[in-house]
DNA sequence: CATGAATGAGGGTTCATTCAT
DNA sequence: GATGAATGAACCCTCATTCAT
């Protein structure tokens, strides 16, 4: 909470380019994306506006250097589950992105949701899509994994169920940021999310 | 199409008060909510910007009306359809979303999520979610209606399925800002959408 | 001599305009274009920096119309003189250039030579351009107006001597630039003016 | 043509200074003074911006450098012409000069006007009027040497010439810079010149 | 009910320059 | 002799809001 910290002086480019985002993206989930301005921003790295003008060209290349890192934190978050029944994996990052949301950890939620409302101006969104199409795609690897191991039946549409997926984890956010929190933690998501892997899950999985 | 932009002068409060809350909304859905200047409201409405303070108290009680408006259209949708038969018009009513969507008429959606980016501080985000909930009541409502005229299970829980109805919409809208349009232009919310229904259709309209 | 006025409040729309352009003149005298800085400006005009931007869009409509004041100040002086004789009054008009010159009064000179010199993409310079042309199409007109009546010889070239007689000027303004006060002081500038009218005058007119 | 982009690493120092001083030229004629930034200088010399001022203690200086090196270009062009008659070689000065404007070729003209309406606290005018006072002494030396070969009348005054040539250069370079390129184009200017060569020159070379 | 003129705070960005390495 | 990171002041401009008329 507050300003993140008031970094040590004279890091090498590389390493202020990161603190610099990690501040942004603290930034995006307090204040929304419109409120992370160049004064903020400075503030949050402990250095003047212009030195963030060194790493970066504009504040819009900032934010999307966020976007870029938000995107590593979840890819980070899907692969590190070594999990090896896929249905289990499945429900394990479910559990985890209901973890998130009911723990007011805003680490991935709230600025991906920010970024989504970013002015269309700024072609934020697209750049949201395009990273997001690719999450999407390593969830229906995971599907086809699944059903290569026999835990998935072998005819589900593997794509619908990554897209399904999503449809339970934005219901999840979208729920959260409007404060209705009873979604998530009256166990109705988790409800959703079984009925989806009820669906797909091969016979000897079923519950 | 656009914002109504030139204004007969000499309107009275009360209509001067609605045609300003359009122009916002149209505002809103172009530019996000932080797109929202006074100034646009002013050169939209017609009128000086200072005139704007004769009928809002600030931008934030103009904001908060805006979404008050949207509300009503929303309420309007979902109310206008009078397919007796809770299935059809359950359906009915995802087809009208799915086609807003892919359409991209603006109204609605957007500027939804709009308000739901909006700053934290703003209290936006909150009476969204005020709204947002009795509309999740009205659904709950008629999955009831269903229940009682026999075209949905009776031990079907008419929350969850309000609950799940919105996933499917929420997942279609922020698929669209994504410009991820291929959620719903394939046909995958759709169906979605039918896997829900079926779960919970009496057997005489099971599919 | 400092900042012009602190300038009553509350001005109509074109007093403001009018007020500013003359503030920014002073400005361009002394410090250059690039030295007529939004700050200056309202400094000098004694109202706040945004209140510039009600009456221009932007610093370089500022100037713009600066440039155009500039103008009327200069067609306000060549008219003004009702001298009949042509010859005279070219000569008066002359010394009148002259003096402003070695008495330092930067009303003219100073500004137009900096407009001169201001960045090509400001547009300024073609502007003055455009407006010199003017001026030069004056003096041609009050050449004819001479041969007309007959002190000037009827076969010279009303163009080349408009010309010239700005070749005349601008050495003088360009010279004082300079600090080079001697070509206007010692009176060899009105040495060149002379040989340039003797060429053209009719024969009762030589000296 | 454009600046000296991508530097040779590794000069000695006075290859260094001389090639920043090129560069900087080249960006008064483009950007004139004001637009000659540190960061400009820098990428034009292939050099940090640091390093810049282990060659000169400041911006100030580094203009100052430029305005020395414009001057040298100045007397090369004046003393390089071998004509031994005088009137011809004065001629051909002149038909250099209005080559030059008509040309575009922004070598010399440019950046001396730019100079020319520098901030006067630069010191940049003054330094200029010294080095044009030079220049003005040089032509009438050669006026003197017009004199000695008879090829000038021995009554005209020299420095009077002397600065009258310099009115039509000046008249020539005003105009350019005002975009009214019909004043050297049409030959206005050599007109110009050659009514104050005919009253200069000694009978036989009378035309 | 509406206006036109004004404000003060803050927006993003660029500037010339310094200094430890 | 040169670099990379940083500074602090200044740049132009836009914001929501006020108030006498």
């Amino acid at each position: 909470m507050g300003a993140t910290r008031n970094a040590a002086k004279r890091l090498t480019g590389s390493e202020r380019r990161r603190q610099i985002v990690e501040v942004i993206l603290d930034l995006v989930s307090r204040h929304g994306v419109q409120g992370v301005t160049i004064a903020r921003i400075a503030a949050g790295a402990g250095v003047t506006q212009a030195a963030l003008y060194a790493h970066f060209a504009s504040r819009e290349e900032m934010l999307r250097a966020a976007v870029e890192a938000l995107y590593e934190r979840v890819a980070e978050v899907i692969t590190s589950s070594d999990e090896p029944d896929v249905m289990l994996r499945l429900r394990n990052i479910g559990g985890f992105h209901s973890g998130l949301v009911s723990s007011g950890t805003n680490a991935f939620i709230h600025p991906l949701f920010e970024f989504l409302a970013a002015p269309p101006e700024t072609g934020l969104r697209e750049a949201l899509g395009a990273k997001q199409r690719q999450v999407i795609e390593t969830f229906a690897a995971i599907v086809e994994e699944g059903k290569a191991q026999g835990s998935i039946k072998v005819d589900v549409d593997a794509q619908q169920v990554a897209w399904e997926l999503h449809g339970v984890y934005w219901a999840e956010d979208v729920s959260h940021l409007m404060g209705l929190t009873e979604f998530v933690t009256s166990g109705r998501s988790a409800i959703m999310l079984e009925r989806l892997l009820a669906s797909i899950a091969a016979d000897r999985h079923s519950r």
